[in-house]
DNA sequence: TCAAAAGTGTTTACAATACACCCATGA
DNA sequence: TCATGGGTGTATTGTAAACACTTTTGA
């Protein structure tokens, strides 16, 4: 029964890299996206699709540094994002140890079109992404997962919706989330019983047919939870 | 928009340690426990209660690294657990940095007498917790948050209870985890409601009244969840 | 026979679901 | 005037909550 944590033996001081990913979704063309950026790894001899991130530096809190990585390589800020899970097996990467704090984050699908997107940064429908690097597709899966839970007791969904939007627009992010389609009235009524929604005067004229009430969401970017 | 990824640059070579630290509850005496145990620390010079944790080895899992310490330090083993939270501020630890990887354990009632007690390794009830190590503290009250929601949707109140327990036995881990009374016919109707939960033939005589038929639950280690 | 916990059903309230038609607009 | 999505209400079902008395035992 050695107390390790009263010392710090030169056995902890071996290379080890701590580092952020965050799995970022927004919606467009009907489906959830992922933003996904190209590298080139020597050690794999191979380029493949990763998700943003990179190394945590030596005064910088986790939640800095998935932010800061996002910044540095996308140009996206402000997003919501909350901490989502850490991987750490031993074998994830070839050529070190490294440990990775994995995030969510949302981005507004109004938004998404403002990133700048080249070769090397994309957004990827989820439905059909191409092999990622190392276990970024593992982290892909439970960052879904973890939205579509929230979806059923929290406000999450307004985090990837505009500061104004129709009730059917947020019905349809719901519908591309769980997949599968929801009841219009009984959709209206649960939402609409929620604090923090706000309806507004204005009206959202698309196309040849009634326009349709604009509504805000007041809780600002915290979460709420149902119940 | 660097690619930080792709090298291993000597900034991210600095001191850096990675540790697991376990919260493992049990319940005794009317009232959640919790295993704390108490170091000297050398920058503070003081002692004060700290969870169960230590340094992550060079090819350890993660996981693996918070029952190993679990177990050097108090013997304690095969509990169920799960990864919590991943805690990181630079200034958590005064001295280097220390990025720590939470989990959640629960010990089976019964076993928590095995639990070899001395002077530095022993149960606290959650309620009145002396002050403990660095961010130690706020790591219990997550937690403890986390268990107190999971007992709405899944089954992790049966790693709490023997393989055989009566429900009144059951309902009493609910309501002290929860910190409110049930009622007993709608919290029954519930539980044998469950999937795996089964009714022996075994009764439990305590003192004079009637003896409460022994329920088990079947569904192994794993948690299931209800919905 | 008494104290103490085990065991048992029904009613009520609320929430979730199912379901179909009229409205306002631009082309 | 027509095609298109916007907007609305009620009945039903299922789930959660409230509630009190009888049973069995050991002392």
């Amino acid at each position: 029964m050695k107390d390790t944590l009263t010392q710090f033996p030169a056995s902890t001081a071996w290379l080890l890299h701590v580092s952020t990913d965050i799995v970022i979704f927004t919606i467009f063309d009907d489906s959830l996206q992922v933003l996904l950026r190209q590298r080139y790894s020597e050690t794999l001899k191979k380029s493949s699709w990763a998700l943003p991130g990179g190394y945590l530096r030596p005064v910088e809190p986790l939640e800095k540094c998935a932010i800061r990585t996002l910044y540095q390589q996308t140009g996206i800020e402000d997003v919501y994002h909350e901490q989502l899970y850490t991987f750490g097996r031993p074998d994830r990467h070839p050529k070190s140890r490294v440990i990775t704090v994995s995030y969510l984050a949302l981005m507004r699908s109004y938004k998404a079109g403002e990133v700048v997107q080249s070769p090397n940064i994309q957004w990827h429908g989820v439905a059909r992404l191409p092999a990622l690097y190392l276990d970024h597709g593992e982290i892909v899966k439970i960052a879904q997962h973890r939205l579509v839970s929230k979806l059923g007791y929290s406000t999450i969904a307004f985090q990837l919706a505009p500061e104004l939007f129709t009730l059917s627009e947020l019905q349809r992010i719901y519908e591309i989330i769980l997949g599968e389609s929801l009841d219009k009235r009984n959709f209206r009524k649960r939402i609409l019983a929620l604090e923090h929604v706000e309806e507004t005067e204005q009206f959202r004229r698309n196309r040849a047919h009634r326009p349709a009430r604009l509504y805000r969401y007041a809780g600002s970017n915290e979460l709420h939870y149902m119940k």
